[in-house]
DNA sequence: CTTCATGCGTAGCAACGCTACTTGTCGCGC
DNA sequence: GCGCGACAAGTAGCGTTGCTACGCATGAAG
């Protein structure tokens, strides 16, 4: 997958992986390719600062701690953020359906049944 | 909507839409005003250099044509463009099956029972 | 005559994610 | 002991993309 098709869409990615439980960077990725069959391999320069935008937000707080010798900063979704991800999930369904009825294909049309 | 959300797939939106037919740019606005439900209102200024950047790529092709005093450049998809629309809609596709995994909004949790 | 809809266009900006690079620990193979 | 790869975090700089805010012109309506 292209990755620059994420555009804006990140921060709801990562806000949803956080919301099953708090992780680490490097374990947000791995997240994040594990849940998407490898679909969304995305680089730690993607990642990090990203989430650095979003704590910054107030929608994510860190913690650091050690873990082997290894500095680990462990990000979790704060009540804003549990907000925003509402919020954003909402703003998905909104466009992925505004863009499916254009690019058709892959929208079950409200026709489960 | 948020506008920015579009990032990466309005090319494929404005192929989508000349798919049906050749319009001009102010033409195309509205129609995909229209199409969208009134979601998608795109400024001419977001238009216009999108549309000589699918020019430029070879995706469309333009021709002029006075109407009623007005000038009208009149874009229509090429072979390349046509074959360029199939790759964006595959791209869609996945890109919106692997992002819906994550905001879930039409995907039940992997069917717990 | 002014305003609005039609119609095309550019300049400059800001946001976002990517590439490439750096720093450091731990464990394994040689 | 040394190098390498996985783990773990980070920054700097860049390019793409769409948006805002303009400017220009015509025809119809008030």
């Amino acid at each position: 997958m292209k990755a620059q098709t994420l555009h804006g869409h990140l921060d709801a990615l990562l806000l949803a992986v956080l919301e099953r439980g708090a992780l680490h960077g490097y374990a947000i990725i791995e997240a994040l390719r594990a849940r998407s069959g490898g679909a969304l391999d995305l680089p730690t320069g993607t990642i990090y600062p990203a989430l650095r935008r979003l704590e910054r937000a107030g929608l994510v707080a860190s913690t650091w701690s050690t873990v082997n010798g290894r500095e680990r900063r462990t990000y979790e979704l704060t009540d804003a953020g549990g907000r925003a991800l509402a919020g954003e999930r909402a703003g998905w369904r909104e466009f992925s359906a505004t863009v499916g009825r254009f690019l058709g294909a892959d929208e079950p049309p409200t026709a489960p049944a």
